[in-house]
DNA sequence: ATGAAAGCGCTAACAA
DNA sequence: TTGTTAGCGCTTTCAT
């Protein structure tokens, strides 16, 4: 059975295509009458309007792309959320993928704006194709969040890592702490580097000492978590505690500890970084650096709104966060 | 800058569009010397051929949307997986959208298909739109994952849900349990039914008594399985292990039967349902129903991609699961 | 207020 | 092997 097209409704109802077309995207500018009879037919013949074919003719899908580094962290879940939020006041339709640390994945998603699949796109990745710049023609409408790109400069939202770092490594202090591990992200990468100062800062400004043995780097997985706990302990430097850049690695890094017969938080404390919806229920609960995720999500796409719309401003938002304090912090163990 | 139209490379190329057209998705018809010239300008002009014109063209997407009852569910990740790796094999795109369990959201991406904004749909949610056969037109290429929707048939990949509920019960049997309780899915839902089911003839079969009192239901996520929890303790009959739909709503229940006093799992041992990523960090580590999400969410790609090339062959596929032994299960307490 | 007609960028007959 | 041409379904001038 053939889909029914605004030509079959411009026949049944005895109008022109145009008409019919009216009735649906400007229905001020039709005669009571001749609008009711058009819409009757519309819901008889049960038409819906080929959208291809609209967006193909107003060059707009109203459609965007939220690509993640790696959909199966549940950080960008909350995130997602807050950008659908938006995105569907605002009429939009979201696309989450997958980028898997991928660069030809992304180009792949940045393409399909240049084919006009999509009207823009939101990016949590940690770096962009290097040939970017150098293809022709504009570059598609992007706004980045959580992330800081190098090299680039766009709408962004994000927090202040470094201060959300040094907070935690402060608090870590003030309970006593003075042998303050780091389980950092992805070596080299601007979010990892940005933590890993503000953990760097933290120790400084308590007066501790900074053993840069004491600083392994993961990618934000548990199993991540997982191996660089065993490194830190492969080291042989004793430890009282772990600021770990992601709750994730946090998790992992717990799970390892405890293998390895150090308990948490009694022997070993460790505060995490996101707040995940696990960091609440897990055991124990997660003390952690809280991201406004909903919001940031929600700004984001308030953002690539206003660029698609043409309201460009050159902009970043920095979100505020806040250390969140549950069960995995212990006051540091007495020296023996 | 305007993008770059086939018309221009034609242009330049001193060819017609057709040549342009054929240069890039039949290189295999065109002389050696033209091919090369065509792809030579296309690069210098960085075309890019706009998909929304094609896919009006041809009356195709290329892409699918993958609807979950809850995006925030991590449950889905490892399928999405499964799907995106089938999709980009035979050059699909994957959109996942939100269905958030409402079912106007659900139309307007059914009517996504409609509208042809995408090809077809993998559902994961628990039943369609009442209306839905009511509307006029062919139904939209539809293949359901996970569940079972009531009143369609569909291709459907599954496990045996009354099955695996059943081993798990069995399992908590043999370790001497016997008053058992079951934190269930949304009541009266499909999914929840079945593995209710799986539960009581567990019981049944291990010779135990079945008190509905011990079922309460919930709606998968964390706080659900805490509620759950409390609403068994309320009830004040006496249960030393729980089977719980999911494994959020076991980590929740495991979390609030601690906040109570309760021990896991000395006192009350709990079985989760999925085997999520989180599942294995957990302390106490989860013993879980294993789903083979990865090779679902395959299956059901791979069912769609036949379905929407006409090869439509009505079939169910059923998953094995296997009980995944880990340590928040112990023998029975001693009755005293 | 409504209709006629052009055309968005591309592909696929059909011709040459 | 390549070109010509007719649309895909819709929106939008420009007429009437």
């Amino acid at each position: 059975m053939k889909p029914v097209t605004i030509r079959d409704v411009a026949r049944h109802a005895g109008v022109s295509t145009a008409t019919v077309s009216r009735a649906l995207a400007q229905p001020e500018k039709l005669n009571r009458e001749t609008l009711d009879h058009v819409l009757g037919v519309v819901a008889q013949l049960g038409f819906v309007a080929n959208a291809g074919a609209r967006s193909f003719r107003q060059q707009s899908t109203q459609t965007i792309i939220l690509l993640v580094r790696d959909i199966s962290n549940p950080f960008y879940l909350e995130i997602y959320k807050g950008i659908e939020e938006v995105a569907s006041e605002t009429g939009y339709k979201v696309l989450m993928a997958d980028a898997r640390n991928d660069e030809a994945r992304i180009t792949t998603y940045i393409d399909m704006v240049r084919q006009r699949q999509a009207d823009g796109l939101i990016m949590m990745v940690r770096k962009l194709p290097a040939d970017l710049a150098d293809r022709p023609g504009p570059t598609p409408p992007m706004v980045v969040a959580s992330e800081a790109i190098p090299g680039v400069d766009l709408p962004t939202v994000r927090i202040d890592n470094a201060a959300a770092a040094q907070n935690a490594v402060a608090y870590l202090a003030a309970q006593g702490h003075r042998a303050i591990a780091h389980i950092g992200g992805v070596e080299g990468e601007y979010l990892a580097i940005n933590r890993h100062q503000g953990y760097v800062q933290g120790l400084q400004a308590a007066g501790l000492p900074v053993d840069p043995r004491l600083t392994v780097w993961g990618d934000f997985s548990i199993s991540a978590g997982r191996r660089a706990a065993q490194a830190l302990l492969d080291t042989g430097l004793p430890f009282t505690a772990i600021l770990a850049a992601s709750d994730q690695m946090a998790i992992g890094a717990i799970s390892q500890l405890r293998s390895a017969g150090h308990r948490v938080p009694q022997d070993i404390s460790v505060v995490g970084f996101d707040d995940i919806i696990i960091a609440e229920a897990f055991e124990p609960a997660l003390t952690t650096v809280q991201q406004p995720r909903l919001e940031m999500g929600r700004a984001a796409m308030r953002l690539l709104v206003d660029l698609l719309h043409g309201d460009a401003h050159q902009q970043v938002l920095e979100f505020e966060t806040k250390l969140i304090v549950r069960d995995s912090v212990a006051p540091a163990p007495q020296e023996t």
